[in-house]
DNA sequence: TAGACAAAAGCAACGTAGTTGCAAAAATTC
DNA sequence: GAATTTTTGCAACTACGTTGCTTTTGTCTA
């Protein structure tokens, strides 16, 4: 079943990580693999249901973008949203380079892993250490 | 004096967006134009001084948006920051393209107008509306 | 596999951010 | 300068996010 796979896939992630592997953890990060796109923090808090305390939810989401397994994705009305990181990412470090895409008729939000955020080439004096491209529009499910 | 100057654009730039004009936006619209950076609510509402209500500062910077004079910028903090608009922008709409920088050293956040934000290349099905390039990093002045 | 230890969850309480409705005050219009 | 419109300030409320502490759960080792 598809359903154990993604089961397995979760604990092994969890382990890899050092973390224990809970219910709420479980849950939470499963809801991720299940999903195309990107969640926000109210998404999580009902999907997960009502099983699990919002407080847990937060040191979850925490705990996550921490150890490298989510990145967070700025968006223009201040919601942020969560999504899983490819495999490269680790403890302590995020290395994203994908572009973000939010839809404005279905207000999803997708990682575009194909797409790698350009060169900018900024005024003298200005060092970048990480761009960050989040583009609106209308998406491939949506036109 | 430089005050009158700034007193007098200030003055101008609500008449023309038909705003009346009254203290805090003045003193708001002010804060803007003194500064070089961006702006996030709380700063706004701290250097306002306790002259105005919190209520009313929320509400004259959603004026503010409407109308085009400012403009919003999102950061990975999830605390919006706003900056003044170029001349272009106007009611309904507004034309930014123009990317911003955030230095993580003394946390400014700086409209680098010069620098335009580049063409993205997406995925077949996708159509872009808006880009938001963010760029963290070092700035001039603390480089 | 039971017990000891460490880690996470749940709960309560708190602080801050942002919104809404309404009455008072200020700005605009004529 | 009076009437009308707009904005402000206040109070109350909801939602968001955090912290400290106790109980529960998971992990490790004998």
């Amino acid at each position: 079943m598809k359903t154990e796979t993604i089961d397995n896939r979760v604990d092994i992630l969890l382990q890899r990580n050092s973390l224990s592997v809970t219910e709420s953890r479980k849950k939470i990060l499963q809801l991720f693999m299940e999903q195309t796109g990107a969640l926000a923090h109210g998404d999580i808090e009902k999907k997960a249901g009502e099983k699990f305390d919002r407080v847990t939810v937060y040191r979850t989401l925490q705990k996550f973008v921490d150890k490298g397994i989510i990145h967070t994705i700025p968006t223009a009305d201040n919601s942020i949203r969560y999504a899983l990181c490819k495999d490269e990412c680790s403890e302590g470090h995020h290395h994203d380079h994908h572009i973000h895409f939010v839809c404005n008729n279905c207000n999803n939000t997708y990682c575009l892993d194909d797409v790698v955020t350009p060169e900018i080439k900024l005024p003298k004096g200005y060092q970048a250490e990480h761009v960050e491209v989040v583009v609106e529009g209308v998406c491939k499910n949506c036109k």
